[in-house]
DNA sequence: TGTACATCAGTGAACGCGCGTTCACTGATGTAC
DNA sequence: TGTACATCAGTGAACGCGCGTTCACTGATGTAC
């Protein structure tokens, strides 16, 4: 990584704990220059304007979410070969990774676009919404492996349930940050993979 | 309601939904008065500073969300004398509501506390705090009712399980607003009662 | 009923600071021949 | 190896606008006697 590319992250890295804890409007370029320690001039060398340090930032997060999703859950497939029990696996490596975060989620960029929706243009909120999506078909396709060999014990829509991951995610981080207990997010999650257990799995001790 | 009060809760009206959209740091008193037809110093009589505004905002936005609930589930106790069918009956209400808002959950002040955080005193902290430890004693009072006759079927935290509703339905309110589909949020909530069925319910058809 | 005064619900003008953005320029590094 | 040029990764100064806040003032309504 070249030094530009270097500026260009650390950039990121900054603007994108300043959204987290103050929002995108109230996130300003002079404050993001005087912690990277460059002059303004050099923050518009990498982004032409706010707008896509918002959209390089936006892509940077959700491509790491999903490197990070694609690991947990390949991981999970290799230590059982049953979808059901490949995607329990998954769900508690997930939980325990959020539990690892030294000062809890940070909390989600997608979940800022959301509540900030006005201030962004359309190319950001499709970026946005596809991202989710993606989450929905990763978590859709596992699901419906499963409940093949399973039947539900219970009328749901399978698409409502991949939501349910993302849905449990985002609501855990807000929890998590109003009660300043980063456990909270984790037990969210742990509350999801009893669900898709009480769901499917025919015998629970 | 005098005409000062009226006043007051128009500006925060507006307030209100620019912050949902565009973040508080965004949310300039300028666009306020504008819409509301009022000159600044007209909103500086009703509110001493933006900080004001904002706690008094999050009050009446946490006191009406207590009052809808509690006539939810007060509601629903009325329709069953069970607890746990009260409960389930209230979730179903409840997601009723959700789908029943003409274009969608407007989004939760909560939230945007959480995600602008820096923004606020800690006084505005501490009130958000209180409101979601509220409504975890809320839920955790009738889950307590419903493990003393129903055992669980997985062994789970009920305080967690009680956080599940505001998470479920801060979760789901990201969800609806990210894929600009206000069902998501009923569905969300519907998702979490199966739970709450396969978890307590004897025997579900 | 009339008068004096207080409170309510604002107005109008001004303030200084911080914001995002532009523009002309520059030293260091890389590449071609 | 030396030279010419291009690209990279910035600097420095200036811009105009919008922001939150203050202050002295005001007309309308309410209250006491």
């Amino acid at each position: 990584m070249g030094k530009g590319q270097q500026t260009r992250e650390r950039l990121m890295d900054i603007a994108e704990a300043s959204v987290l804890t103050k929002g995108f409007g109230a996130t300003s370029i002079d404050e993001i220059i005087a912690e990277a320690e460059i002059t303004k001039s050099g923050f518009f060398y990498h982004f032409r304007d706010k707008n896509e340090l918002a959209r390089a930032m936006l892509l940077r997060y959700v491509e790491n979410e999903d490197k990070v999703l694609d690991e947990i859950f390949d991981r999970a497939r290799e230590l059982h070969d049953d979808p059901l029990h490949a995607f329990l696996i998954g769900l508690k490596l997930f939980a325990e990774m959020m539990a690892d975060l030294p000062s809890g989620h940070p909390g989600c960029l997608v979940a800022t676009v959301c509540y900030n929706e006005r201030l962004f243009d359309q190319k950001i909120r499709d970026l946005n919404e596809r991202a989710v999506l993606a989450w929905r078909e990763r978590f859709l396709t596992e699901l419906r492996a499963i409940a093949e060999i399973y039947p539900p014990k219970d009328k749901v829509n399978l698409e409502a349930l991949a939501d349910m991951v993302s849905s449990t995610v985002e609501g855990g981080i807000v929890m998590s940050k109003a009660l300043g207990q980063p456990k909270i997010l984790a037990e969210q999650i742990l509350l999801f993979r009893s669900y898709v257990k009480l769901l499917f799995l025919p015998a629970v001790n």
